[in-house]
DNA sequence: GATGAATGAGTTTTCATTCAT
DNA sequence: CATGAATGAAAACTCATTCAT
């Protein structure tokens, strides 16, 4: 990544999370980014890939400090430090918060299903930490892995959004431990059918 | 409800569900609900109006549904009646799945925000469950009630997301179970903190 | 053709003989017209549909004026007439003939091609009456009609364009017999092949 | 002319051959010719200077040939070869034809005007071989030369034209004694006026 | 109540040209 | 001489909303 393209990524998410998705015109991301207008197309194709490219530099560098921290540890811990890292990649970056969680989400549908793809990696780890612990015999070896997957994402995704609409009232951090101890009774092996 | 209103609101449906949020032109709405432009600045204040509608209406029907099965069933006989209920909302109802999981997420974050309060019978009714198992002793004392509904919702939410972007592919209904067994787990009582 | 359809090609072809082709905004055309920029749209599919219904309602207007004068008259006559004509059209209108020799001629091929197509009438009459003229041994009956066609409109045509070209500074209609000389004289019989 | 300006002009002839008027951006020539965008300016006032180098380069060319293809002729014999010459110089180089009949006539009127002064030696030397062909007693003395050489122009420009706009459908040069056997009997002498 | 013609604000994107290296 | 990254002006079109009838 050239050092212009990042920082009009940078410019964007700053743009983004201060007037909003529809507030986010090309040319105050040029003007915040210090660049002339054109200057964004030679690095983007469009505006939408602009937004595109700073979903996907987002989401590679949470997906960077996965793989530098889950280790060799086991699966119950590599869970718990995967949920952690997903709390802490918006938690430490409210604006980036603010642009995942509401504003990256007001895009065309077509968009929508383009930032979707890139989640594919994110998915896949988080499969195969669950396989690893149901193999391990710390996980549930009854449970449907994809609602498994949908589970542990969309509780995380919906309790950052909370957080976000509340305006960052609350330090959701402070409370991780408690959003993950749900999470982990949901997975965790010893429980029954009823 | 106006006769007309309903008339306009069933239009609306159709036409996002058909076109799109971003292909629903007022325009389009008034010719399918078979009323002049004009005549919708009757019963509705503006364009936004007609999604809150549509959704005020729809979440209204959700939750009388809930209000009609719940009865006084024990708490965790009805947290799955209410999970269902959720879930069957939109899986028997397809173009208001895409509506409600895709489409009407693309509004603006303001309307999204009065969205989000036609939620809140929603959160209440949840809340009160989780309560009253909790008193029944069915239910986690220790759990974070916050998080219990946000990770109940955002499951669900998540899980029907899923299948309306995987173009209703599968029958989600049929899966329910390994679903609801999921949450299940996270929110029954007898897990230990680790 | 409504009332304001016609208000707007008028304006169009005011701004376009004045501005030119590049300098004919929508937004001027509106302007002359006295309508709202949008109220084009309500008319015209786009920009190009503007020009395209000007050029086909002023080639209408010549067809008719073609239809009401040849009569039953020898095609001899005719064809003078239908000659003096297609002068007359732009000779008796400055800012048309500016538009139709200068300005249309800039936009885009594939717009150019659709301007074309409004010709067929044009060249379909002509044929008629040539081949008429042929049959009454008016004609050389050895002439190639295509050629002879395109010979008798290029040669107007470049008459008007050079007539335009030099800012309207003589009377091309003064001179009309002495360019009707011409091209009468190759369509005639009576000539040998050499 | 410096051999890189030669290359730049050869570029700009194959990069508007293929992708007309509104595809030949100056970085396209620039790639195309193998020097850097900047590199165009080294030997060009600006983009309508490239345009109009082309075309200078290719009518010199052709009046090139006719210098060396009139000779000592008559007139009669001069005007076909003229006639001949024209044809043949668009005829024998389809993307020249494209060039100058369709995609060079969109550009600017400014530029259009100054593109018809490049056919000045044109016309002149028509005119010439028209007042020898009179004084010679070939031709007809009665005429208006100013139209007698639109007509030629106008006929013979009309006919490739047409031709191009078929995409080179038919082999003109094969139909050229066609074209002008009409052209010649318009301005051979024995023709009465009527 | 109902109509629908008219309004007009608002934004992405291209590309000829420059100039520091 | 040559480069090519950066510039920034300029315009078509949509569509929610109004209001005279």
């Amino acid at each position: 990544m050239t050092e212009k393209r990042q920082l009009i990524i940078n410019a964007a998410v700053e743009v983004i999370a201060e007037h909003g998705y529809h507030g986010a015109q090309v040319s105050r991301i040029a003007k915040q980014a210090g660049v002339a207008d054109g200057t964004i197309y030679l690095y983007f194709k469009n505006k939408d890939d602009i937004l595109f490219g700073l979903f996907e530099y987002k989401v590679d560098q949470l997906m960077k400090t996965m793989e530098q921290t889950l280790g060799n540890l086991s699966p119950e811990k590599q869970l718990k430090i995967f949920v952690r890292n997903h709390v802490e990649w918006l938690a430490l970056d409210q604006p980036l918060a603010a642009c995942v969680q509401l504003e990256l989400r007001q895009s065309k549908k077509e968009m929508r299903n383009k930032l979707n793809h890139l989640l594919i990696p994110y998915h896949r780890l988080l499969n195969d930490i669950l396989v690893k612990g149901i193999e391990a015999g710390d996980f549930d070896n009854t449970m449907n892995l994809k609602f498994a997957r949908q589970l542990i994402f969309g509780a995380v995704d919906e309790a950052i959004s909370t957080w976000v609409v509340s305006d960052f009232k609350y330090d959701i951090l402070a409370q991780f431990d408690e959003l993950y101890y749900l999470i982990s009774k949901a997975v965790r092996r010893g429980q029954l059918h009823d």
